[in-house]
DNA sequence: TTGCTCCTCACGTCACGTGAGGTGGC
DNA sequence: TTGCTCCTCACGTCACGTGAGGTGGC
């Protein structure tokens, strides 16, 4: 016979915890004094205590501690539980050494350089449905991409207008190599939605979606976005990622004062994340 | 300028987001219409998002996320709140790795013997003052522990009772190699408070505490004790860890009926806990 | 009388998810 | 009129910790 006091000492849980486990019915005293209200405790029922807490150590929850001391679940549904605990601990031990290299690696750019505050984001890119007008730049620098994309926006702003097609988002830029000899492809694109292909001059296509795309935000001229994309290019090298082609130019922001231009990279890494660096 | 909903879209934030993180101070919308309320943002005000984003992924609150935003912290500071990150994540991945072992050896026990549900915790034992007497026993099975054991506690006891001592327990038994030749200390001990050595026959000695001990449960006549005491043992060996000594025995419950006594076995552990198996 | 143990509410935690109930422009 | 987006409460989540306010036996 105990006091929930002397039981909960036994135990190592608090008294609040028993008297917790006593309001969800989880683990009922063995009696309780009708008028005062005090609970009594058997020594026989520290096992179920036991139970309880080494199942909770493990990380199930009280609900699920219920269940598996319930007397009729059997071993196949027990292994399903445990196994299920498993899979979760597993993926929480992943997702953790990501973190925990990421947390690292924001240390070591820390240490290079104080006043680096880049606010790189790992995330999928959904599908877009997008018209577009295309053409060929001798290279990737500003001074060479400018020339070539500007015109291909004002055309494609003046053909939706004809169109009457129902913009959806801001435009987006976008590059491949081109299909032969040097050079690459400068693609403007704005998202539409409900708009079919027609005889106004562009292309409807889809962009395809990126799994994993890390994202950056670039404020200011399109003249030095190259300074943005090698910060995102040393961010993803730092973080033992690979690019896996040119990255897309979401025009967040594109008023009259290019100044004040907010336009997010978006880099496409190769579909594996970067195997763990062993501790 | 965005509304709420396409700047949780460009976010990849849930509008809910946006409005706790409106109501906390942490991300106020540029502007908000007075009268309806509406809220409407920047695209600027996507770099702050992204920042909030990025280190909620890495396991920060959302106070400390606003604490490490807030332009008045150095780069000290900064560093301090990695490096309490990092050793964060470190104990969570090493609990978790833990946690995973200990799931991994129930699902193998559950594969031997799907009816075992034996409950073995491990915790620290406090140390206890406790007064004791002792004798010689020829080996470690009840049936010659039994003997000398019962007559030592009721002799105990009758002392006690003369002394005026304060038991302030259950009793407790625990063991010794004898210090020459063979055979075994068993020793007879109650937990007293308060009470000062005196003349009635007994010692008192301080039980040292137990960093980390394996307990279970006995129940029934201490005639079986031995089944409960191997699987105790084969507990310990699944887990990869090992005895340090020979186990307690608390009589919890040790009433005139025997066949209901429950009685807690510690074994004390080595202070190392198992080396983890690489998964 | 002071201390100790016990009791029952009931709030707070953390970061939102999820209705409920209502509004404003196409 | 129907749909869509927006708004403000306010409850629920999970396992208790922590008072508040009161009782009963030494």
């Amino acid at each position: 016979m105990f006091s929930i006091g002397s039981f909960a000492r036994h135990g190592r849980v608090s008294v609040r915890m028993l008297r917790h486990y006593d309001a969800i019915g989880l683990l009922r005293p063995a009696a309780s004094d009708p008028t005062t209200g005090y609970r009594t405790y058997e020594a026989g029922q520290l096992a179920r205590l036991n139970q309880i807490v080494v199942l909770k150590e493990l990380g199930f929850s009280l609900q699920q501690v219920a269940t598996m001391l319930d007397t009729s679940v059997s071993p196949a549904e027990l292994r399903g539980m445990l196994r299920l605990r498993q899979a979760e601990l597993e993926a929480q031990i992943d997702g953790d050494t990501a973190r925990l290299a990421h947390v690292a690696a924001r240390l070591r750019a820390l240490e290079t350089d104080p006043t680096t505050t880049a606010a790189v984001a790992i995330k999928p890119i959904e599908p877009v449905r997008v018209a577009q007008l295309f053409a060929i730049a001798t290279g990737f620098e500003p001074a060479a991409i400018t020339p070539v994309v500007r015109p291909l926006f004002a055309a494609l702003s003046a053909q939706l207008e004809t169109a009457h097609a129902n913009v959806a988002g801001p435009p987006i830029a976008y590059y491949r190599d081109a299909d032969h000899g040097d050079g690459i492809e400068v693609h403007a694109a704005f998202p539409i939605d409900g708009c079919d292909e027609g005889q106004f001059g562009f292309d409807i296509v889809e962009l395809p979606a990126i799994e994993r795309a890390a994202t950056t935000l670039h404020h200011g001229s399109m003249d030095d976005v190259m300074a943005t994309v090698q910060t995102l290019a040393r961010w993803i090298d730092a973080h033992g990622d690979r690019s896996a082609g040119y990255n897309r130019e979401v025009y967040l922001d594109c008023g009259p004062n290019e100044a004040n231009w907010v336009v997010e990279l978006q880099e496409p890494l190769h579909t594996q994340p970067p195997k763990e660096t062993h501790r």
